[in-house]
DNA sequence: TTGTAAGCGTTATCAG
DNA sequence: CTGATAACGCTTACAA
């Protein structure tokens, strides 16, 4: 069913078609008689045609390490919502935390061609920074800092520094952190910079033995808390750069004697949940997740629709949920 | 940058750089000029005209009640890493529950149109069946079942039965059950059946005010939880129809004395990676929602690619964790 | 208001 | 093997 059909269907015009559909002159006559037609054989015009013809697809790519990560999907969530609402489509890749992948996506969707592009950044490299800089599509960066492009992230470092504060706080306590890699700014580098300069203001200095380096994953968590806790015996608190990291300590928690494992506090990024729900509970940052989905998506479309073209470096604000 | 740019470029007419590009006869001593062009310019084909002009646009329309959900998220990656393989690209709506949403999604992606349509599925009703019967474009169903379309499903009531006979097993426990709609037919109707069929076996029926009726959020199976320990002070498990339901059960627990907290189990579905971790853990049904994302994804591009017509409906297996 | 016709960037046909 | 050329279904000057 083509737009020609239609037209033949109610003795006009293609154009006149088209016209109808996207809202140009056409007399009243003229249009009953075209709802007519379209009503009786259900016809839908061709997207692919009329982007081919408008270069306008309303359609973002949306970047993302994977899925199956509550921040994550919050994100995703977030900018599903604005999207849908504006009727955009969301073309989603999921690159499994392979950082090369992520530009071959954005290539690929650049050349799609996309209407804009949705990174849910982990590590920004030279490479990306060049890829946005000469992308011929908007883009925006969320959950990193960057100045090549525009970009919505949480303050990480602000965050991470406030809970070294406060959980330092009264008797100086004995501190470990269980980090992630320093290639990831936001969560690498942020959180344990400011987790370590909130410490410092406390008289604290974190020391190398109760420092570990954990992957994104529960089972990681658990063997780099499974070893400081091994060669320390008088730790207080557990501090974790996620909350999935968070409850990998949890677990190994467990394995200790009762006194010990009621002793041990764990703390995480992100207020996952199901950790906010069962056992005790921790203290966790709460990350404006969905939020942040909502205002990339929202300021792209913004690029997009209206053509802004200040950059914009949204730094999102946090809360600490102390348990 | 076009093909007939690049056809000039490389003193070629445009048909030889399109059998270049898609593997037809092409001398060497063309090939080599075209592949200089191509390089020399960064050029890349329009995937619109090319879907324009072949009909094949490699794309999958994806329907999902919401994203920020474990097992969903888990779904969503296993087709996002087939789909990839297969150099597919997905397109992704998200409905937040709304079950007529579903509809007006696939019809969208039915004229987009895309190359085939995943649903994961929550309520199926008489209107979805019809468009899956009446659509133009091929269906599979993933998490429910339907005799209307192909699909991927898990053995919900296998599972629940299973687990009611092993916790009722032994001495007769007092047990709460905390249910969804039944209009999930899933989750709903089929746990539920299968849970009261396993205590029927164990010689248990289950009391009406032993029943919970929950919404899918921590929130409500909260509220519904203590509105059973409320009332009946002697329970020995709260059996919850998912792992989310089941954490805001150990969250109203939490407010129970010491002796009545450690006395009562939870159980739940679908083995939530943050309930295993933390706190001592619960019994729950571990299903293969990664794979099931795998194998309709797989059972798409195979009808796709392949225009396979035998209907399949696929049934997935299950593991119960037990604690 | 309306219709005609010229593209948008490909691929497929068909005659060389 | 190669190159014209005609679609694919739509939008948009432009002329009427």
């Amino acid at each position: 069913m083509t737009i020609k059909e239609i037209a033949q269907l109610a003795q006009v015009s293609s154009a006149a078609v088209s016209r109808y559909l996207n809202g140009g002159y056409v007399s009243e006559e003229k249009k009953e008689r075209i709802r007519e037609a379209i009503e009786k054989t259900g016809y839908h015009p061709s997207a692919q045609a009329r982007i081919l013809r408008t270069k306008k697809a309303r359609l973002i790519g949306v970047v993302a390490p994977k899925l199956s990560s509550e921040s994550i999907a919050r994100v995703a969530d977030g900018i599903g919502e604005v999207l849908a609402e504006k009727q955009f489509q969301m073309l989603l890749t999921v690159t499994n935390n392979r950082s090369e992948k992520e530009l071959e996506y954005m290539r690929l969707f650049e050349n799609y061609p996309v209407d804009g592009i949705i990174l849910i950044g982990t590590v920004i490299s030279k490479k990306h920074e060049k890829f946005f800089e000469q992308s011929k599509v908007p883009i925006v960066v969320l959950g990193q800092y960057t100045d090549k492009a525009n970009c919505v992230y949480h303050d990480d470092y602000g965050a991470a520094k406030d809970l070294a504060g406060r959980i330092a706080g009264k008797e100086k306590k004995k501190i470990a952190y269980i980090g992630v890699t320093r290639d990831d700014r936001a969560v690498g580098q942020e959180r344990e910079d400011g987790f370590r300069a909130g410490l410092l203001e406390a008289g604290i200095v974190l020391p190398e033995e109760l420092y570990g380096l954990s992957e994104f994953s529960v089972e990681s968590g658990y063997r780099q808390a499974k070893a400081i806790l091994e060669k320390n015996s008088d730790i207080d608190i557990i501090s974790c750069a996620t909350d999935t990291i968070a409850a990998g300590a949890m677990e190994a928690l467990k394995e200790c004697k009762k006194e010990r494992r009621e002793k041990v506090k764990v703390t995480g990024f992100g207020d996952n949940q199901f950790l906010k729900a069962v056992s005790e509970g921790i203290t966790t940052v709460h990350f404006y997740y969905k939020t942040s989905g909502i205002k990339a998506a929202e300021m792209l479309l913004d690029i997009i629709e209206e053509g802004h073209q200040v950059p914009i470096r949204m730094k999102l604000g946090y809360q600490i949920m102390e348990h």
